[in-house]
RNA sequence: GGGCGCGUAGCUCAGUGGUAGAGCACUACGUUGACAUCGUAGGGGUCACAGGUUCGAACCCUGUCGCGCCCACCA
């Protein structure tokens, strides 16, 4: 066997991954002989939907804890799966067809579209598997979750059956009081056609106008309108006026006024309370009311109440009695010609309006066009306002008047506030808790039902009467209602009605599953703030509603994974980093390994692929580490060995030790989800430690036969702790490696990850090793800055050493004299010339008389005393402060003393030095 | 309007009371048999600003400035 110089990721990645597939590593059970079980939910991502960096990252960060928690013995479940995105998939698979010249989706029928939808899931739903697959995730994919599985019209190869979870639930909250049909205000989508929850809603701040319009008053009565201002926008003089100015962004919404609000304190208006306008166009004559929502600040102080059209008129309507009246139908058009509403007060005949079928936009120009011609315009002024809009569809939402089913999620939301504020379930980092308890506590009626055709069909049936059945099948509706003829309602559910009962449904509820008793409550689960409210609010408040437990006991809120200048990556802003194109580039582990030391909670990460290099270096580094020991015998003859060797080497016991540390230290780390500790902690060991010290320092000690033979199993044991404690972050390399290296009994995946901890720590190995590295960096950097040429080895004279120090010198003579590239030591008084370099309990001269510049260094030496007289003094000054010494803790105290010590013997060898420098 | 977060080296960021850290970039030297995807050394920071608490503050409190995000807002 010959290492090749570097690891070939993308040869590699595939091939390993199909291993650990085809050996069945990443099932369920793996290690059903344990107890202890730990179970993560994968997000789902949309069917539709391909790997971009938040995937990449929100995964890797699962992949780490699920890979940690193999090896620890766990018995291990990462179950996946995809949404079937309603909204989303509707919107591309129909879009795919229209590309294709198909018939619409309203041509081809319910049915046909239906058929069509899961074709496409067929051919191109596992795009973000496979995608999921070259990052490493390690998924039980023989569980691969959908949740429209079980759905009617889903192919017969498709697992699972979610939809029946579904339904069940769907019935059982109708049942409990939970779930109730209501014709309330909701967001309309216009282009989708269909109802939207507020969560779907964004807001957008777009320029427009702000319109004034005039509406006559009623019974001769009047208000003194202003006329001139002051500088300060004082009116300074008014005029008696027969009309209410109202101010409205949506002058088309007029038609279904039916009220007009002041301020109940308003001076303007108070007498006009309990009068009446007369509607221009309409003729309806609607009343003024009083109301604290009409802020005299804005507008004109008067405001037109649309009840039908918009969230805060409703809730002014239904305090004065205001009457809705809709305008406009579901595709947003003007509907004035059959709408029993408004004919009942129409006035005017619909023909000479002209309105009639208009697109919202087209009646919106029209009717101000009316009331200029009417003389009922008063003014419009530019206006910049937000406008919201569908997340998906991207246009302006219209607050719509139709029968919906909503969840009322008032009466289930106790449970999910109290598990997080009772500590049940804990969200990390804290601050999001707030954020959490902030929505629950404010929470409105869930609008549930969407008027798609892709989703799980609500299981309501109506009769010809209007009374509704609501059922798990037909044939159980039907005997609620023997002899009448009932029509399902037409409308799905939404997409996150169902992806709420991820955590039970995918384990098989409500069936009482092997899986459900043994995985359920699942342990964390890892996610993004964006879908917080979405999803995690609602899984919490599903699974507590219907098994009454929490789903999993920790929510671990990642950041979001920004470009290079922080800004979020999307496709619009052209921003995006492909996470697959990276990982061609620098391999799956580097780009693990980049996201997880910059994971850092609570802090979005700024991703630059030069930070990926770096990493991808530090894989090269570990490889090159192997292949140093495979060229000096290492692995030969090795097998995989729990415990550590026993070896009597200093270096060799220094370095167990220090493994030791690092593996409490990343299991520390992964227990607080600090990703960013593990990994760094993990890359200044292997690097720091493994790379730049001890392999350097078992050179001589492998050359020497005394040592050799121990030297060899110590370093193949550190090397395959560092293999193991890496496998979890960077788990193709590692694995490799363990493959090359080694009589391995199984995968690296299934190696049983370490419990030593500091007790592996040699106090004497360790206070040797700090001198000896403390002397030779001393040594290298003197020699640096002197500019003594790097080939040339120097002689060294040991000054007034103690036997600490001499004991320490010649046991690690060999070591010292190669990585500080001396040629020897003898020991007295320092000679004319030579610089001084101070370590612990010893100093050492370098006689440098005619090898360098003298003045150099002096000058050098004499800023390296300034600093530490600096230093020191600060140390003295808090020293002498006797409140310090009374107030600090005592190890505090402690160590500034010795710290002053140390420091102050220094001081006088760099005296020393300078004094013989001059000299010389 | 309400809330949350951030401001530390040229850049990207760690650092939750005890003399400021990493990676990258930069400078100098170096191909010494694991690694140039490398090694050694070095320069570089009044921790946004102003007050306060404390023996001691990057860290805790108050305020100011700057930046980002979330929620609400279609008069």
């Amino acid at each position: 066997m010959a290492m090749d110089k570097t690891f070939d990721a993308g040869r590699a990645e595939a091939r390993i991954y199909a291993e650990w597939e085809a050996g069945g590593a990443f099932r369920a059970g793996a290690n059903a002989s344990r107890p202890e079980t730990f179970c993560i939910m994968i997000p789902p991502p949309n069917v539709t939907g391909s790997l971009h960096m938040g995937h990449a990252f929100n995964n890797t960060l699962q992949d780490i804890l699920i890979r940690w928690h193999r090896m620890r013995g766990f018995d291990t479940l990462w179950q996946p799966g995809q949404d079937h995105a309603g909204i989303a998939t509707q919107m591309v698979v129909e879009r795919e067809l229209a590309k294709a010249g198909n018939r619409s989706r309203r041509e081809m029928g319910r049915e046909k579209f239906l058929e069509k939808v899961w074709e496409w899931k067929a051919q191109s739903g596992g795009t973000i598997i496979g995608q999921l697959k070259r990052l490493g995730a390690s998924c039980d994919w023989s569980r691969n979750a959908f949740t429209m599985s079980g759905a009617p019209g889903a192919p017969a190869g498709e697992q699972g059956n979610f939809h029946d979870a579904v339904i069940r639930v769907f019935v059982e909250l109708y049942n409990k009081g939970c779930i109730y049909r209501g014709k309330r205000l909701v967001n309309w989508d216009p282009h989708f056609e269909t109802a939207i929850s507020d969560l779907e809603v964004e807001q957008i701040e777009q320029d427009g106008h702000m319109w004034r319009l005039r509406y006559p008053l009623a019974e001769g009565a009047t208000w003194d309108r202003p006329v001139e201002w002051d500088d300060e926008g004082n009116p300074t003089r008014t005029e008696p006026c027969d009309y209410l100015v109202v101010a409205t962004t949506r002058p088309e919404t007029m038609l279904g006024d039916t009220g007009v609000a002041v301020h109940p304190d308003d001076p303007r208006y108070r007498h006009l309370i309990g009068k009446h306008v007369v509607l221009p166009l309409v003729g309806r004559r609607i009343p003024v009311v009083a109301d604290d929502y009409a802020d005299p600040e804005k507008g004109t102080g008067a405001v037109k109440m649309t009840p039908a059209h918009d969230f805060n008129d409703w809730k002014v309507g239904e305090r004065h009695g205001l009457r809705p009246v809709n305008v406009m139908t579901t595709r947003a058009a003007m509907f004035l010609k059959d709408n029993s509403d408004f004919l009942a007060d129409a006035q005017v005949s619909q023909e000479a309006l002209a309105l009639d079928g208009l697109d919202r936009y087209e009646a919106r120009k029209r009717i101000v066009e009316l009331a200029g011609e009417q003389g009922w315009l008063d003014g419009i002024d530019a206006d910049r306002h937000m406008v919201p809009h569908g997340d998906r569809s991207k246009v302006a939402i219209e607050p719509y008047l139709t029968d919906q089913w909503f969840v009322d999620t008032a009466k289930i939301v106790g449970p999910a506030i109290d598990a997080v504020r009772e500590g049940r379930t804990k969200i990390l980092p804290e601050q999001h808790e707030k954020v959490y308890f902030h929505w629950l506590e404010n929470i409105e009626p869930w609008c549930i039902s969407r008027q798609l055709w892709w989703g799980h069909q609500i299981p309501v049936w109506y009769d010809e009467d209007g009374n509704h059945y609501c059922a798990a099948t037909e044939a159980e509706a039907q005997a609620m209602a023997p002899g009448r003829s009932l029509t399902r309602d037409p409308d799905v559910l939404d997409t996150w009605f169902s992806s709420g009962l991820w955590p039970i449904g995918t384990l098989g509820w409500p069936e009482n599953t092997p899986e459900l008793q043994k995985y359920f409550p699942t342990d964390v689960l890892v996610t993004g703030f964006d879908i917080i409210f979405f999803w995690v609010a609602r899984m919490m408040m599903m699974q507590l509603a219907v098994v009454e437990r929490e789903p999993f006991h920790t929510v671990y809120v990642h950041p979001l994974v920004r470009d290079e200048k922080g800004k979020k990556m999307s496709k619009s802003l052209g921003n995006v980093i492909d996470p697959l194109e990276l990982i061609d580039e620098y391999g799956a582990d580097a780009v693990r390994f980049t996201m997880t030391a910059m994971a850092a909670m609570g802090r979005d990460l700024k991703l630059s692929s030069q930070r990926v290099a770096g990493y991808r270096n530090f894989g090269t580094k570990l490889w090159n580490a192997a292949r140093f020991a495979e060229m000096n015998g290492v692995w030969e003859g090795h097998a995989t060995r729990a415990a550590p060797p026993a070896p009597e080497a200093t270096v060799n016991r220094w370095i167990i030790g220090e493994t030791g540390r690092v593996r409490e230290e990343v299991d520390a780390a992964l227990a607080a989800y600090r990703f960013n500790d593990a990994a760094n902690g993990l890359y200044a060991f292997v690097w720091g430690k493994v790379c730049d010290w001890y392999v350097e320092f078992a050179k001589p000690l492998l050359a020497d036969p005394a040592t050799a033979a121990e030297t060899r199993a110590t370093m193949a044991w550190v090397l395959d702790q560092c293999m193991i404690l890496l496998h979890p972050i960077m788990p193709f390399v590692t694995e490799e490696l363990w493959g090359l290296t080694g009589q391995r009994a199984k995968g690296l995946i299934h190696a049983d990850w370490p419990d030593y901890g500091a007790e592996l720590a040699d106090p004497g190995a360790e206070r040797e090793m700090r001198w000896v590295i403390g002397l030779i960096e001393e040594i290298r950097s003197a020699r640096a800055q002197m500019r003594v040429p790097a080939g040339l080895k120097l002689p060294v004279v040991g000054v007034a050493l103690d036997a600490a120090a001499r004991a320490a010198w010649a046991g690690n003579e060999a070591l010292i004299l190669r990585l500080a590239r001396l040629d020897g030591m003898t020991e007295g008084a320092a000679p004319k010339g030579a610089m001084t370099v101070a370590v612990e309990g010893a100093s050492f001269a370098i006689p440098l008389e005619g090898v360098v510049d003298l003045a150099a260094e002096t000058e050098r030496l004499e800023r390296s005393l300034a600093k530490l007289e600096k230093d020191l003094g600060g140390l003295r000054g808090r020293l002498s402060n006797p409140k310090f010494v009374a107030s600090a803790p005592e190890e505090i105290v402690a160590e500034t003393r010795e710290t002053l010590e140390r420091g102050e013997a220094e001081a006088a060898k760099l005296r020393g030095a300078l004094a013989r420098l001059a000299a010389g």
